[in-house]
RNA sequence: GGCGCCGUGGCCGAGUGGUUAGGCAGCGGCCUGCAAAGCCGCGUACAGCGGUUCGAAUCCGCUCGGCGCCUCCA
């Protein structure tokens, strides 16, 4: 199995099998109800775990719930209610939102706010070996300090400027780990420098480290975390000691007319409404037609014609089953072995016609829900053996009169060798 | 300006030197009472220019165009 590396900037080996694979894949910062492009990451992580285990690897996923931010207290306080409410049901909103996509939960998924002690002691780490500084109240890290800083983004360190403009750091481009409590947020935590909350970054860099330990394999994200959070968590962590990350995953924005979808463009589709109108089956084939590195366009006539395929599936599992050598399976797996490549992997299964192979490589994404089927209710199955009849009598007029009343109770008749095949309507 | 990614047929999208990718849509046909599903066939694509090569969508150079990051963002 390979993946490419962002860090590295080639595709690089897995270690061979059990592992173990140790993955960390960030999640959002929840303040409202998240986007689908948030969907993406998650999905991957959760699909490459997946993978990994039937490769015979062991693999455990953190993924994190940032609920902890500026942004947290910005939005609490436009809407009058307490912060930590505000992150406790936009917490809740992102579990339930996520989990409709029927793919299950990471292994662990930590909130920020129940990693401070943690972050507080990495933060003082960071002041004893001189990579940090504290300026009333705020603890800046010395991003000159660090000779590694830059790699990540490819960024040149004399070419940057400032992150976070203030007259208390030394440098416009170091950082805040540590930001004192401001006037008007309502909530804060105790700390040696007085009361406050963690910057940003430092989150992702205690909570990686409490669940998978000080070094792990993979670190994965969206490709717009690339620069400056995970170069600052990358970072801090290296600073501290901690061999942190090996392999880097930064996975295509969705696009919207031609742009990013993001809440601060302002053309975001949340997951929940994306959902609601086309499903999560949908949604998955979506994700699988697109190379994971590349941006995608989110459009109607992509969701259409993925909902589409979806149905494609489906319909190969009311057809007969005509078994294939396991051989076959050898091709799928190569292609998600090549960097996870998903559309290839797609046009390897769509020949298939082998239901115990299909449904198991549908399954490797969550998608084994399309090889099972709905039986008819009983009034329409009466339906259609009328209709039966009526077609053996030549009764035409009538047997199309009685297709149109199972249209209109949402499902489609099939006639079939064998008789008559009730499928839902899309 | 710096760093990085990318331009494949109507649309999406594989493919790192020579053989049909695949999907969606469309057209023709088979099947059907008519449909649906399925099956068969069709469209002869690789941004442009130049170079390397017996041979390039695939390698090199240039040009044009798009996108991301460099400030919050999955």
């Amino acid at each position: 199995m390979r993946l490419y590396n962002s860090l590295t900037r080639a595709p690089e080996e897995l270690p061979p099998p059990p592992g173990p694979i140790r993955m960390y894949v960030c999640g959002p910062t929840v303040y409202q109800r998240v986007h689908v492009g948030n969907a993406r990451p998650f999905v991957l992580g959760i699909w490459i775990k997946r993978w990994l285990e039937r490769r015979g690897y062991e693999v455990k996923l953190v993924s994190n719930i940032t609920d902890v931010d500026d942004r947290v207290y910005e939005a609490s306080a436009e809407q009058r209610i307490g912060s930590r409410e505000l992150a406790a049901s936009a917490s809740e909103w992102y579990r339930q939102d996520t989990g409709d996509l029927g793919l299950g939960r990471p292994d662990v998924e930590p909130l920020a706010s129940e990693t401070i002690p943690e972050i507080v002691a990495l933060v003082e780490e960071l002041l004893e070996r001189g990579a940090a500084y504290v300026a009333d109240g705020d603890v800046y890290f010395r991003v000159a300090s660090h000779p590694e800083y830059g790699r990540l983004s490819g960024a040149r360190l004399e070419e940057m400027i400032a992150q976070e403009p203030s007259e208390l750091k030394v440098d416009q481009r170091d950082f805040a780990l540590w930001k004192a409590q401001k006037p008007g947020e309502d909530f804060a935590w105790e700390s040696p420098w007085g009361p406050g909350r963690p910057g940003w970054h430092i989150e992702c860099s205690a909570m990686a480290e409490k669940f998978l330990g000080s070094e792990f394999e993979i670190h994965g994200g969206g490709n717009d975390l690339r620069f400056p959070h995970h170069e600052n968590e990358l970072a801090q962590s290296r600073a501290a000691g901690r061999p942190f990350a090996r392999l880097w995953m930064h996975n295509g924005m969705l696009e919207l007319d031609q742009e990013k979808m993001a809440k601060s463009v302002g053309n975001v589709r949340t997951l929940r409404e994306v959902l609601d109108v086309w499903g999560r089956e949908a949604l998955l084939v979506y994700f699988l037609t697109g190379q994971w590195r590349k941006p995608i366009d989110f459009t109607p006539e992509a969701m259409e014609a993925a909902a589409a395929r979806a149905e494609g599936f489906r319909n190969v599992f009311r057809d007969e089953n005509k078994p294939l050598p396991p051989e076959a399976w050898a091709e799928f797996a190569a292609a998600l072995d090549d960097d996870f490549n998903t559309a290839q992997a797609l046009a390897v299964i769509h020949e298939w016609t082998d239901h115990e192979l299909l449904r198991r490589a549908l399954d490797v994404f969550g998608l084994a829900s399309l090889a099972k089927q709905t039986e008819a209710p009983r009034e329409l199955r009466a339906l259609a053996e009328r209709r039966e009849r009526a077609r053996a009598e030549r009764d035409f007029g009538e047997a199309d009169r009685l297709r149109g009343e199972i249209e209109d109770a949402g499902w489609e008749v099939r006639d079939v060798a064998e008789g008559f095949q009730l499928v839902p309507k899309r």
